[in-house]
DNA sequence: CTGTTAGCGCATTCAT
DNA sequence: ATGAATGCGCTAACAG
């Protein structure tokens, strides 16, 4: 493959009559020892040369290549989005690059550890979600945090309480939240469907967020009915299916929920189109309040009350994490960090708080 | 930043008692040259300590990095996630690696070439989508051409018909090809609302796909109808206002459309809610047909029927181009491919040519 | 078959 | 203030 021949720094050197030292120390922003006349006749050689310094020759010797690896899984679906644009955006000025490594399994990602290491990245961001059993292991990041190689976690389920910087969702104030929002709205029987309890490893987040309903109903001494309880496998067949059960249910007995909390979006859409096939209006019939917050969200009928994930505070605060430690001289002196974020209501049509259908502004 | 000193070539070397050189042989597959017992002790070695050749170094010899470089915008949504998913598929077995970089806008896209040349990648794709007047330019393209860098664009418009490898959805079939399902189910009267048609510089999407639609009905003879042809932006807001309008014309005249082609999801949804709340029921009182396909699109009610981008597709070919340029030994000999790809029709409730609500195999 | 050597492009002492 | 020399870690050409 050949490539034009680059222009080096002894090019610069050559055109302007100094040395390729001087180039390099006005080009380093050492001018102070450079005299006027040559710094100019260095940077007119520069521009007229089209001259850009060799990123790959410049990482070699001064052993660090401002670049960073972010790792993601597909499972994350579009929520990493929003948060490598932050990433990017706090990076970027600062002349870092961003690697990207799609890792569909553990086995690959520890693969493109070592690739990446090999390249030289400065650090990690691992947004990486695991979930299948044989893919739990963490044991890797111990293993970079020896080494010594800044890097943050984002949204995680780890074996244990591994002592990382990490950042994650608070899963059962989303519950609790969403739940007193339906008590506040005047709701006194609220049904729950849930993610996967029975999950290998456990997942965090359905456990806490169906927490965070029962702690609701408890604190208000409201009945926790077994049969309000489904789980609907974080899918969105399984809200589908949760939601006719729950329908069936309440066709027998003669009380019914008047709410109900939905741990995901995709369970939610299930739901409602069970409650939609079975003359179950929203929220007129049930209330509705659910957890994430992709656009359609907004755009439905009725539009979803849901929580939103604090993405790109989550890409801010990993991304400054990780230049707290590149920017010190040594990875341990800097305190580990185990940061917990709030999601954010959005209060819209499924909840009944919002009872008329939402017009546009030009319409009102 | 004190990072844990490598170790090199000349560690391993040591440790199996030969020279450098033989390491380098061994670790690159020119084994045929290495006797057997010194490729063992090399192997040992390099498993004893751990070694991982440095890839910056190898890069500044080699003169390739074996990374790609990967352009993209958030306009383009989330299409570009399984795109990137399919390149990284085919990239990675190779060695190859992604570097990603989202620019918002052309300056910055300038820049993120000039740094990602500086960083030697060893080519392009393209994915960003300009629509803005100020960012139309491509100049910079016809730079890298000139530079002999390969790459690839996926999806763009350009000023002229630049000779550059690029792919491309078809979006005149995509319009034709719906209506057409239309006209099959019986219509006759089919409205639709597209994309912005005055939009500087011109959107080909939007006029192509009207094109489309209009060439459908023309070629059955079927009324062109002035007041059926709706500006819905291209988002959910307009959309919606495009609705409403074509309810409003409705009204006063007795003739109405009974099927629309919506030029995308967005305005998909907005009419959806426009028509639901005027008790216009989808698809009993009008089938609708639109163009991309997320996800919710098979979960909404009613699911809907529409033409998914050919991003898998996309995403190969574009590597596959790539390869050919990085593998063969002079840019100039690989032809220039322009390609064009058919979106995907995905039949659902919608159009109405499903009139039952579709159930879940566990419930039929 | 194996070791020695010369760069790749740049930053950085260390002399001058 | 400036330039010559050294080396980052590795590959490849060449000499043995």
């Amino acid at each position: 493959m050949m490539r034009r021949k680059s222009v080096t720094i002894r090019d610069v050197a050559q055109l302007a009559q100094v040395s390729i030292s001087t180039v390099s120390q006005v080009l380093n922003g050492n001018n102070q020892y450079v005299g006027e006349a040559k710094r100019d006749r260095v940077l007119a050689a520069v521009q007229a040369l089209q001259y850009r310094p060799n990123a790959i020759a410049r990482s070699m010797v001064k052993r660090r290549t401002a670049t960073v690896g972010i790792m993601i899984t597909s499972v994350m679906g579009n929520l990493f989005i929003p948060i490598v644009e932050c990433i990017q955006e706090v990076l970027h000025p600062l002349g870092y690059n961003i690697i990207l490594a799609s890792t569909p399994d553990v086995e690959s990602e520890i693969q493109a550890i070592e690739t990446l290491k090999a390249q030289q990245v400065d650090g990690f961001i691992f947004m990486s979600f695991r979930s299948s059993r044989s893919q739990y292991r963490s044991d890797h990041l111990l293993h970079l945090k020896e080494e010594e190689i800044p890097f943050v976690v984002i949204n995680r389920p780890l074996e244990k309480d591994y002592d990382l910087n990490q950042i994650q969702f608070n899963e059962w104030e989303t519950g609790y939240l969403a739940t007193k929002h339906l008590i506040n709205l005047g709701h006194t029987s609220i049904a729950t469907i849930g993610g996967p309890l029975d999950h290998v490893p456990p997942w965090r987040s359905a456990m806490e967020r169906q927490r965070g309903w029962l702690e609701a109903l408890k604190e208000q001494d409201l009945e926790v009915v077994p049969e309000w309880i489904c789980d609907g496998r974080y899918s969105y067949e399984g809200g589908y299916k949760a939601a006719q059960q729950l329908l069936k249910h309440w066709e027998k007995e003669q009380r019914r929920p008047t709410a109900i909390f939905v741990a995901n979006e995709h369970m939610a859409l299930g739901a409602l189109r069970a409650f939609y096939y079975h003359g179950v209006r929203v929220p007129h019939d049930i209330a509705l309040v659910t957890v994430g917050d992709p656009a359609y969200a907004a755009h439905m009928f009725p539009a979803l009350t849901t929580f939103s994930h604090p993405l790109k505070e989550a890409g801010h605060i990993a991304t400054h994490i990780l230049l707290d430690q590149l920017h010190s001289s040594d990875t341990l002196s800097t305190s580990i960090q185990n940061i917990v974020l709030s999601y954010q209501m959005h209060i819209r049509e499924s909840c009944g708080a919002i009872p008329e259908p939402i017009e546009f502004r030009s319409n009102a």
